[in-house]
DNA sequence: GCCGTTTTCGGCCCGACTGTTTTCAGTCG
């Protein structure tokens, strides 16, 4: 996709522009350029071709000349010319933590370093003591921030870092007024690097000292009045901001970003001669115009309130300055069923009537029992024999359940010619068919398009598994081309999963937005292989949420009989 | 380098914490 390599290079531009000290605002536009092309959903050859691109949020002439150039020669010039005066090592060592620009610049002027590798081995030689501004602590600080960076490698996923900030809320409820989580948490990002916790209480010290001194807190980075951050289990970085309770709202829409959004409502603070901080909305003698709650600041800035899954500055602030402008979210209270689940026919852990049971508890009104198909050796496929006597044991547990419908399912391979593993025939007697792409992963774009299309096609196939594949941290999207994909998905009235294990979210957020745009519907489903993962649920539906997407356009948000009815079989 | 409820030039978000400093620069979120 070429929006990435172009976002990528934007962000490698950034960074060097600013280690070499240039105008901070150019290198903030490319950086906001970097966030517009990873967050589009349409390709920046077809914008370039409508001749467009410069309508697109943060590319002005220069940018958008660059983009065509890059379409066009597989290069941009000036990054070139950039990396013949700098590493581009250097944008690995700028993301160290505590290393900013200007050390960055400081240590390449005086000893060349161009490589994270290079920078430990000269921190630990004690090199580095003999630059400007630089002593012992310093040093030691650089050293654990490449630590921090080769051990986290970035980026915890957030299905393991929510129930980590809930167990520090539980922990400091005693002696906490208000308590929430904020940052990219709050805001249900896939991935987050650290875990924003908001605390109001009119004493600070109380609730630093418990945070430091509970059972779950690592080594302490850094403590002050205000703020505390510590290391938990697995290196994960864990911030306490303690406000006094009259500017909750103000801080908790502060921490909770996005950067980008705050930054677009202090812009229209500004607009209007008011300033916007963590402490509140204030007029220009400095009075208190709103700072209680989130909402008292929205409306005092002519504004809904906007849900934190949508704080991406994806068109959410112009949206709730309209009245209606903002899309009712789907919630996890609207999804009546799921509809991808294993048993140990294949390769769960519950049987079929363990499963219904913690389903049920779950208050679902209908799911779908979908193991593998039998060319999924290693995951237990069911053979065709095996499949028909899984669709008899459905059938009689489903007469014994009252409130519960039990539809017969298969997560079907989609083969590498994108036939389907089982015949038609006995597809038509399930009730329920989820095609996935398990094997043969890295066929080129055109091949792999084609098999889903073909997959789409089977007038059996419900919903797409897993469309794009990807792991998170582990392995990145098949090469699909989405717009043939979605157009396809409409036509055939085919939809796509958002598959909600934390571990995939797949479909994404804007992707999901994508599908809202071409009209395909999506179902909301947890892929589950036990009864924890049903609770994955919320993952897959907060991005949904990020994907800007309400409840007409989740299929499984609908009753039983109306969800079978949109693609008739 | 972008962009327009003050606009096609002159702006561009704001404060806390740390470390190396005697008043502030750098980094971070």
């Amino acid at each position: 996709m070429k929006n990435l390599e172009i976002a990528a290079i934007f962000g490698d531009m950034s960074d060097l522009l600013e280690i070499q000290g240039a105008n901070p605002f150019r290198v903030r536009a490319y950086r906001n350029a970097r966030s517009s092309l990873e967050s589009m959903t349409d390709t920046v050859e077809e914008i370039a071709k409508r001749g467009k691109l410069e309508d697109i949020q943060g590319i002005g002439k220069d940018l958008a000349g660059k983009i065509v150039e890059y379409i066009e020669s597989g290069k941009i010039q000036a990054f070139e010319d950039l990396k013949k005066e700098l590493p581009v090592g250097l944008v690995e060592i700028l993301g160290i933590p505590t290393v900013g620009p200007r050390t960055a610049r400081l240590i390449f002027d005086h000893f060349g370093v161009g490589s994270i590798a290079d920078l430990e081995k000269l921190a630990k030689g004690g090199k580095l003591l003999t630059l400007q501004g630089i002593k012992e602590k310093t040093v030691q600080n650089i050293l654990r921030g490449i630590e921090i960076c080769k051990r986290r490698d970035g980026t915890f996923l957030l299905g393991r870092a929510l129930p980590i900030a809930g167990e520090v809320i539980a922990a400091l409820a005693e002696v906490a007024g208000q308590i929430a989580c904020a940052g990219s948490l709050r805001r249900m990002k896939e991935t987050v690097h650290d875990v924003d916790i908001l605390v109001a209480s009119g004493n600070a010290d109380q609730v630093m000292k418990a945070f430091r001194d509970s059972p779950l807190a690592g080594r302490v980075l850094v403590s002050g009045p205000t703020k505390t951050s510590l290391l938990v289990t697995d290196g994960l970085q864990v911030d306490l901001r303690v406000v006094e309770p009259d500017s909750w709202g103000a801080a908790l829409m502060y921490f909770t970003g996005s950067k980008e959004h705050n930054i677009r409502l202090r812009e229209r603070a500004i607009r209007r001669g008011l300033k916007l901080n963590e402490y509140g909305l204030f007029d220009e003698a400095g009075k208190v115009l709103a700072s209680k709650t989130e909402e008292d600041i929205y409306a005092a800035l002519e504004l809904e309130w906007i849900p934190p899954t949508l704080r991406e500055d994806r068109g959410e602030v112009g949206a709730s300055a309209r009245s209606g402008g903002l899309p009712d979210l789907v919630e996890v209270g609207d999804i009546r069923g799921d509809l991808h689940m294993h048993t140990t026919w294949s390769d769960g852990a519950l049987s079929t009537a363990d499963m219904i049971e913690a389903a049920r508890a779950r208050g679902y009104q209908y799911i779908a029992i979908t193991d593998h198909s039998k060319s999924l050796g290693v995951a237990g496929g069911l053979s065709d024999e095996d499949v028909l006597e899984h669709i008899d044991e459905i059938r009689k547990l489903d007469k014994k359940q009252k409130g519960i419908r039990v539809l017969a399912g298969t997560e079907v391979d989609i083969r590498k010619d994108g036939t389907l593993d089982y015949a038609d025939e006995i597809l038509g007697r399930l009730d329920f068919v989820v095609a996935s792409v398990h094997s043969n992963l890295r066929q080129d774009r055109k091949t792999m398009t084609g098999r889903v299309i073909r997959a789409m096609q089977n007038p059996h196939v419900r919903v797409i598994g897993h469309p794009t594949g990807r792991l998170l941290g582990d392995r990145d999207s098949y090469d699909l081309d989405f717009d043939a994909v979605m157009a396809e998905a409409a036509r055939t009235r085919t939809c796509l999963e958002v598959n909600a294990h934390y571990y995939r979210l797949d479909i994404n957020d804007v992707l999901c937005r994508k599908a809202r745009e071409a009209g395909v519907k999506v179902i909301v489903s947890t892929d589950a292989h036990n009864a924890d993962d049903l609770r994955n649920l919320e993952y897959g539906v907060a991005t949904a949420q990020r994907g800007w997407l309400e409840k007409e356009h989740v299929l499984n948000t609908r009753p039983v009989g109306e969800m079978l009815a949109y693609k008739a079989s």
